[in-house]
RNA sequence: UCCGCAGUAGCUCAAUGGCGGAGCAUUCGGCUGUUAACCGAAGGGUUGUAGGUUCGAAUCCUACCUGCGGAGCCA
């Protein structure tokens, strides 16, 4: 008889059924043996029943521990004691193997030792849902960008040199050509891809060399950055806006389970709906002077200045036009006042701050070299993406979301570090 | 890099400078409805490392190691 999945069990009331997979926890009371398996699609209650299955298969059912691989037939019976509804009178088992002493138990258990033990963590129903829902999430954020017409064009990971200039990169030896860095964004070589296609879009991973150590960062993480021709500041506002709305919508419809096995109050999702506020560098700077925030004007944002923020608004907010002395070369300044750039970054609500970073580009090739010589970066190497001003230079823009981030914003999570299968920090890289 | 906190049984934690403890886990026994079961019993310790103070240190002091939280940094 072929396998049955555990989230299929309710198409198989009554009947025998196969399932396969691992003790996820057991009880045993007198003539009765309770197993909870688990299969990756969900757990299910098993019971053995010793006068129904003989004192062998009773005595066999006993030496199953935690974790212990088994492949078991029964019948489907709805119960309301079991959870989720059904559990299977097992009938017959075959034990793959008998798992040895498993390190997680049901109890608490403290992060360092969870950390160390990331590989057995996985199994856990937390970390699955967790899982479960950065994989809506990444299909998603695919599906909205390939059924609008973007195309998919990834930069390269090993670049020639810093994209801005600013933030410290992780280095490595590259043949005979010297160094070579982890990129830290696809975004000059989407600008380059979407002179070709209009609208692109790259996703893959991101590497920081910072030694931050907060909930907020990782040295390897997601980055989708979508990247427009002819698109201006709004445009791309409006691109966030949808892509933010639509995400959030799709893991709401698909993944409520794993919301709820996240007991996540999804108060501040069912919120993330169009127009979303926009608010300038200016208002934002207002908001954290009414508070009695110390803050001066030209300074960035620390996570506690975009907690406060963010809180003034039921869900995400928009702040634009920036200091450009604080954002990078290639955005464009604000026609309308040279010491603003046309950035644009998205807070996401109850303090999980930056989630969205993204600009107009500077399209201007004389402006673009003046500003590239003031970072002191080296011309030579954005030698090609200077070329994009010489050939048919256009408006554009685009904006880099962090994966991660939002996964953490969507399940309600401490911290970043559970987001990703196998976390990358400054203390851990192992397993 | 800086500030703060922590390190005791497999895990989570307690122990006023005076005999090293509990719950869970494990093993054994009991129970026909458990949901982190319950009841009874047993085994389980170089108190992060190295020094120091003291009659006596898990406890106080110094250094170091490891981790955690935060700051800085960070599209």
């Amino acid at each position: 008889m072929s396998q049955t999945y555990i989230n299929e069990l309710s198409n198989h009331i009554d009947s025998t059924v196969v399932l396969k997979g691992w003790v996820y926890n057991s009880t045993n009371k007198g003539k009765l043996n309770f197993l909870v398996i688990r299969d990756g699609t969900g757990i299910c209650q098993c019971v053995v029943f010793k006068p129904n299955v003989g004192e062998e298969l009773f005595q066999k059912s006993l030496t199953l521990t935690q974790e212990s691989s088994i492949i078991i037939s029964g019948k489907v019976k709805e119960d309301k004691r079991a959870p989720g509804g059904f559990e299977i009178d097992v009938a017959s088992m075959e034990i793959i193997q008998i798992a040895l002493e498993y390190p997680i138990s049901p109890k608490e258990h403290g992060i360092e030792f969870l950390a160390e033990r990331r590989h057995l963590w996985l199994r856990s129903a937390r970390q699955h849902a967790i899982l479960r829902i950065r994989h809506e999430l990444i299909r998603a954020m695919r599906d909205f960008f390939d059924g609008r017409g973007f195309t998919l064009i990834d930069g390269p990971i090993f670049t020639p040199a810093a994209c801005e200039g600013t933030s410290t990169l992780f280095e490595t030896e590259y043949f005979d050509l010297g160094k070579a860095y982890l990129t830290q964004s696809s975004q000059l070589y989407a600008e380059a891809a979407a002179m070709a296609h209009g609208k692109v879009y790259s996703f893959g991973p991101t590497f920081r060399a910072e030694k931050s150590k907060t909930r907020r960062h990782l040295t390897e993480f997601w980055m989708i950055e979508p990247e427009v021709a002819f698109n201006d500041l709004n445009d791309n506002m409006d691109l966030a806006e949808d892509f933010l709305e639509y995400i959030v919508g799709r893991v709401l419809k698909n993944k409520s389970a794993e919301l709820q096995t996240l007991e996540r109050d999804t108060k501040f999702l069912q919120n993330v709906k169009r127009p979303f506020p926009r608010i300038s560098y200016d208002e934002a700077v207002k908001i954290l002077l009414k508070k009695e925030i110390a803050f001066e004007w030209g300074n960035d944002f620390g996570g506690t200045d975009e907690t406060i923020i963010s809180q003034e608004f039921d869900r995400p907010v928009l702040v634009h036009r920036y200091p450009s002395a604080i954002k990078a070369f290639y955005m464009k300044r604000d026609p309308e006042n040279d010491k603003l750039a046309l950035a644009i970054d998205v807070l996401a609500p109850e303090g999980y701050g930056e989630i969205i970073g993204g600009s107009q580009r500077e399209d201007d090739l004389t402006k673009l070299e003046e500003r590239i010589k003031k970072h002191k970066l080296p011309m030579e190497a954005f030698n090609w993406y200077l070329d994009l001003r010489k050939y048919g230079t256009v408006p554009h823009s685009g904006f880099g979301l962090g994966l991660e981030r939002t996964v953490s914003w969507v399940c309600g999570l401490e911290h970043i570090r559970e987001t990703s299968p196998f976390p990358r920090m400054i203390n851990r890289i192992t397993p």
